[in-house]
DNA sequence: ATATAAAAGTATACTATAATACTTTTATAT
DNA sequence: ATATAAAAGTATTATAGTATACTTTTATAT
């Protein structure tokens, strides 16, 4: 069988089979469909249904009776409590400082290095040309929620600091303070992507995990661009919310 | 060595220096650094980095020469084009039809389903309990987008059908026109989130593919939960963009 | 020319993954 | 009681992934 080999097999259909218990398709009591139907159903061998129900089953999820089937022995758990970030994601990305959860930002390095291609295109310079960068990490209760890289051009935003970011300053309010750009408009872009080894290490989380990749492109009253930010944000563990009002129907349409 | 087991550490090790290649990390010319120092970075064993070496040098992005060294042939490409869905989150989550991408919808089922875990707990019914569901995918120009499961009351929303649908008519409308809510709010959360198999073959994308997860909770007047959305979008090849003005300082404090 | 250090490359062995074909247990209809 | 069908479980075998220890090639300083 041709698998263009990610998870293992049996570890794909055991959290595919995790998930369907707990979002209530399998229930309490119920017996699951035969190994054979399983088997059929992923295009799998028996001996990896097999290996994915006993991950299952010493996990508590199921019980396994010869001649008999597959039991369900749990039900979902209640959901695991996600830290919630509210305002959307307009607000929160770049902004987080003052709120309501106590969000603590260290600076890991700022520097001249080199920009990075998709960067350098913005800021219209040459691929490997030097950049000032700076790259700050942020947690929430001490669990680290998302990695910052910032780019901009050395004349604007060399006189930036390890110190001038202290205590959790903000980056748009240290471009108008400390560099007295008219900062006028964000453009944002949002995409879903998985952590490699390096962004793994710095996020602490496994590799594959989710995250949110944010860049937001920072411009002035002419449209010049000043500055981009890298943003890359845990996604399984911090969920953000927003409420909508629908009364206005205009944008509903 | 412990592997928490997802992909090959050899496949893990050469998506990272794709990706810092592609990221302009290690410019065109560059040697990279050796095995050796890879080797003890990484955490694996000599074989492990060849076989990442051997991915990236048959892709065309390295030449290994013996006793010299790996060099980077390739210079990073210009950025895979990405098919960019405009507004923020708040926009076009459901409300896609009249944009100016052409968005096409297919009603997958309509019909009533025990209810999940996670919306029986929002909609205050018990676990199991029948509910009214619709499951649509939403595609542009023949590509999976999104896939979309809708959850509510049969004695509210039992009258929608799959034709009530057509064409491309959107949730909010259909929930006012046929059902008569008094829709006033909806509570929206984001995750991100890595496909299982159930998901991959839905959105025919591969497992572990990151995804958008976003639920919308719909609420009257009364502050009554009326129906509850779960949408899932690809992550990976659609950006979402806004353009977010900086003019007023308020927010960004 | 030659020794040396630093690089990529190879041999061997062990373990995890997974396919195919077969066996045992259980419930049930006769 | 017994045959049967349907379920989980086992044996065998092949292949992919990875570690350890070793070899060959290359550039360079003498």
């Amino acid at each position: 069988m041709i698998n263009s080999s990610v998870m293992p097999q049996y570890q794909q259909v055991a959290t595919t089979l995790r998930r369907r218990i707990a979002n209530g398709e399998y229930l309490e009591g119920d017996i699951i469909p035969p190994s054979s139907e399983l088997e059929n159903f992923f295009s799998v061998s028996n001996i990896t249904i097999r290996k994915a129900l006993a991950l299952l089953s010493n996990e508590g999820w199921v019980r396994s009776r010869r001649g008999v089937g597959t039991i369900v022995t749990r039900a979902p758990s209640s959901q695991p409590l996600k830290i919630a970030v509210s305002g959307n994601f307009t607000e929160w990305v770049d902004s987080a400082s003052g709120k309501s959860l106590p969000i603590k930002q260290t600076v890991l390095e700022c520097a001249l290095k080199p920009a990075p291609s998709r960067v350098s295109n913005i800021l219209e310079c040459a691929l490997g040309d030097a950049l000032w960068t700076m790259q700050r990490i942020r947690r929430i209760a001490g669990n680290i929620i998302s990695y910052h890289v910032n780019f901009g051009r050395p004349e604007v935003l060399g006189t930036i600091k390890k110190s001038t970011m202290v205590p959790n300053r903000n980056f748009v309010d240290v471009l108008r303070g400390e560099c007295g750009v008219n900062l006028m408009r964000m453009d944002q872009t949002v995409e879903a992507m998985a952590a490699d080894r390096d962004l793994a290490a710095l996020l602490e989380v496994e590799f594959g995990t989710p995250l949110f990749f944010v860049e937001n492109i920072y411009l002035d009253g002419a449209d010049t661009v000043v500055a981009v930010s890298h943003l890359y944000l845990r996604g399984d563990h911090y969920a953000y919310q927003t409420s909508i009002s629908l009364e206005d129907d205009a944008h509903a349409r």
